[in-house]
DNA sequence: CATTATTGTCTCATTTTGTAACAATAGTAC
DNA sequence: GTACTATTGTTACAAAATGAGACAATAATG
């Protein structure tokens, strides 16, 4: 990691939403010996778009290309510059702070995205300075780091406020899903729960998704419809 | 101007809107010997939070302080560098472009806000490098130098989003309206007309506007309410 | 075949919205 | 003053959207 190759002072976090057992979870990192929690972020190239950074290192964190990516707000309050916390971090991670790693130190604006990708295919993967990056239910979060927190308020204020404008569920479900996996998905994401014959209603008047074969879940009822989104 | 005060290669652009002539409108600068268009925008400081960069920056520009403002992209395309343009309008004010000023030909990453203020306070001051800051028509504007038109349609896009979520009206006029005036501000902002006596019957039920006296015009009819928002 | 759980659809009441009508003015013309 | 005009605030009714429940269909089980 050469500071030169990156712009200064910039940096950007993401918010990584996955779907599983009607849960909303969000991908985090731990690093090395500390304890501390953060959201997965890294640097834009001087000769790199934005957007790819993040791209990038979405691909490094999830194993995933073509994710489904939002910006939506950065973060530039001089009370996120705190270097004593990114000196622990380094510390514990057997490197010099005055070292070549030094510039981690400077203040960062950071520029965050949430990306909604489908949770089966992630292959989570730490960087150098993590032990572990895992999936966390967004109602129980560990405590994170810096501003990461109000981060993540932001990201999940924008989602709702994109649940009806954007077909979010198309993103977290995989190709194929039934209406109940759909209205769970919404539920999770709005935080409250919705009449089953509405939601269904809703969701076939918006004229967005395709009727396919049923789904045999082998219990005792009737099977539902599988569907998908109309568009890619 | 200090390059070593500023964050390098972070900037920030703003989109002001204002209504007038019930049309809206937004501030443009143009540079110096060059005819060339852009939008107010400015640094940011080492030691300065970023939205207080901007509210610095509004206020050199407009001569207003408590500014409704909204962060509504980062724009971070590597296409928007163009070291060429900057040189012009350098060149143009009789600046060295290998002077003191050549880091205003470094790539810059911009954080576009908009904010709604209210026309008649606002006494338009141009910077160093340019002639005039002028109000004009939104569906009149003028070629814009680099993204700049990408900015203004993502700040009108962004404005049409918030238009029913947030009270946009507020802030565009002044402190008493009637709701003809208030109608021609949602309807030049969403670009369509709403029928007047729905519109009345929505803005009123939504519980946010106190009535007052009427307004005499001097014209031969039935004099209209003025109303204001409730909350300041 | 009866039972159970769940699904897709339909029905009806309620609420919201679209549309037009109407009465109340504030001026002008006379 | 009265008649007339333009605009406003309100009401009335139709149409559409939504809330809430009923109901038939059906995939398993015993």
């Amino acid at each position: 990691m050469e500071s030169s190759d990156f712009i200064p002072n910039l940096a950007y976090d993401s918010v990584i939403f996955g779907f599983s057992g009607d849960q909303l979870k969000i991908l985090l990192m731990e690093y090395h010996n500390t304890g501390l929690f953060a959201l997965p972020g890294g640097f834009v190239k001087k000769t790199e778009n934005l957007d790819d950074a993040v791209r990038r290192g979405l691909a490094e964190r999830t194993g995933l290309t073509h994710i489904y990516l939002e910006q939506f707000h950065t973060f530039g309050n001089l009370s996120r510059h705190k270097p004593e916390v990114m000196k622990t971090i380094l510390i514990a991670n057997g490197h010099d702070p005055n070292g070549p790693m030094r510039w981690l130190l400077d203040r960062f604006i950071s520029v965050a995205y949430y990306a909604l990708i489908d949770y089966r295919y992630v292959i989570p993967r730490p960087d150098e300075l993590s032990d572990s990056c895992t999936w966390y239910h967004v109602d129980q979060l560990p405590e994170l780091i810096l501003d990461h927190r109000e981060i993540v308020n932001k990201a999940l204020e924008n989602l709702r406020e994109n649940l009806d404008r954007k077909l979010v569920g198309m993103n977290l479900l995989p190709e194929k899903f039934t209406m109940q996996e759909l209205q769970r998905v919404y539920e999770a994401i709005s935080g409250t729960s919705f009449r089953r014959t509405s939601f269904q209603r809703k969701m076939l008047a918006m004229e967005v998704l395709i009727r396919h074969e049923k789904k045999y879940s082998g219990k005792a009822h009737k099977a539902p419809y599988l569907y998908s989104f109309t568009r890619k």
